[in-house]
DNA sequence: CGGTGCAGATGATCTGAATCAAGGCCGTTA
DNA sequence: TAACGGCCTTGATTCAGATCATCTGCACCG
């Protein structure tokens, strides 16, 4: 689907080679194993699914595909930020997830992707071909029985979404995206109450259903009252996440 | 989750013994085969699952599950409406999906429902432990693939939803909504534009993140209009579909 | 290093939808 | 058949967040 942009400041986006040529890879060697639907699997499994896997590797901006794209291959993010969106005819963007590493790329789409992803930062993507990887599943029930779970996790998070883009205040709607992304730098093993923030705010408000503006001043806001600190340009520290959950979930 | 509406007028929703008592029920005879998730299973497959599945019967605005029960049974909806939705601590709700007969219900809950249901209309339902169906994925890989195929419509679909609540007007929400429905009915055979809305105006105003009052007044617009008609209290009939679709997906 | 351009902050104003407030319609029930 | 309660409609008013308009800081680059 081409779209035009209204407005906006055009031709921002890449498309194009990738930045190095797609590789062989040994799974076995993978940073981040252990935290993605490879996890969980065992030695031969692993070499098998090593086997289907080409590294890739993305510049900063590059668009990775557009919604609509045949969606013939799907990726586990293993290194930089992704960012997946929805578009409207007249330029209107919806961010629908941020991807981190361990994240899987391509779940929800058919025949065709149902959004579009971008490299938010420089990317470093594990790439599989669908039907060799449908294949896989024959032999490998454990595969597709993760990933049917990422998907169900995937189906929480976007009713969650819904309630926040549905229902919250856009301070409501900031304190939330804060603490979860809290929560899974915690689960991930980073440093508690320490959140980096690879997207910049017009990222954050396509996400949250807001504008710059007022992402802008909600986090000034929640910086007046202590809430949260910004360490650097894209860390930030969350002072009190009490309060923010109080914020979050209002009784 | 024990919640307290506020504000609301309470004990609607009501919680207690099903209106007939569990039934088995022979899946060769159901209503809905061929547009549900048993679609295209074989006659050896269908008895297999027939004999893991119970009729159920709920009367309208019986809850089937709240948010947080342990979800342990799942069920396809064979006859009725069902709501899906999430509440906030302080009672405002999201309406995060509609399903009608054929719909699957129980995806996107891991431990525990991701989400509440609650019966619209009176709503038979087919029941499934879900280890047992599990249990049956083992030797019918058919049934899982299919269930996964599901769950990947589901998220597509969410993302939809994300784009609408984040980013579109009432007008468009509203469009949007008559036009899926319409589409979704003539998908199972129904009669082409007519439209059937068994939920009342609040259900939409808690799917499409708005009022009542904006639910009301954008459907009196659109009647205006002359792009819908309202053939009975539940009956809505799409008059243009080219007018609808302008309005939903503005250029 | 001076210029350019992008990201972010912040003030002023506007507006779409929420809120508040009445009534109307209709099916159910006493 | 009257009265009650659910559901819907419509008008008046308010308000949270959008829009418009600057301004600052800073990285990059010729």
């Amino acid at each position: 689907m081409a779209v035009e942009l209204k407005g906006l400041p055009k031709a921002r986006a890449k498309r194009g080679p990738w930045s190095t040529p797609c590789a062989a890879h040994d799974c076995r060697a993978c940073e981040i194993r252990g935290l993605t639907f490879c996890a969980g699997l065992d030695e031969n499994e692993v070499a098998t699914l090593s086997s289907i896997s080409r590294r890739m590797h993305f510049a900063k901006r590059h668009i990775i595909f557009q919604e609509g794209d045949s969606a013939d291959v799907v990726y586990n993010v293993t290194k930089g930020a992704v960012r997946l969106f929805k578009l409207t005819p007249d330029g209107r963007r919806q961010v629908t997830g941020f991807l981190l590493p361990g994240d899987f790329l391509g779940l929800g789409s058919r025949k065709g992707y149902a959004y579009g992803a971008e490299a938010i930062t420089e990317v470093e993507l594990c790439r599989f071909e669908r039907d060799k990887l449908e294949t896989l599943f024959e032999s490998h029930r454990g595969l597709e029985r993760r990933l049917f779970e990422i998907a169900n996790d995937e189906l929480a998070v976007a009713q969650d979404q819904m309630l926040l883009l549905g229902r919250k205040t856009a301070k409501e709607r900031m304190a939330s995206f804060l603490l979860k992304l809290s929560e899974r730098e915690e689960l991930r093993g980073g440093r508690d109450g320490a959140v980096y923030l690879p997207m910049v705010q017009e990222d954050i408000a396509d996400y949250l259903g807001l504008t710059i503006e007022t992402v802008s001043r909600t986090i000034s806001q929640l910086k007046r009252d202590g809430l949260i600190r910004q360490s650097s340009s894209h860390e930030f520290e969350l002072l009190s996440t009490e309060g923010l959950e109080d914020i979050s979930e209002p009784m």
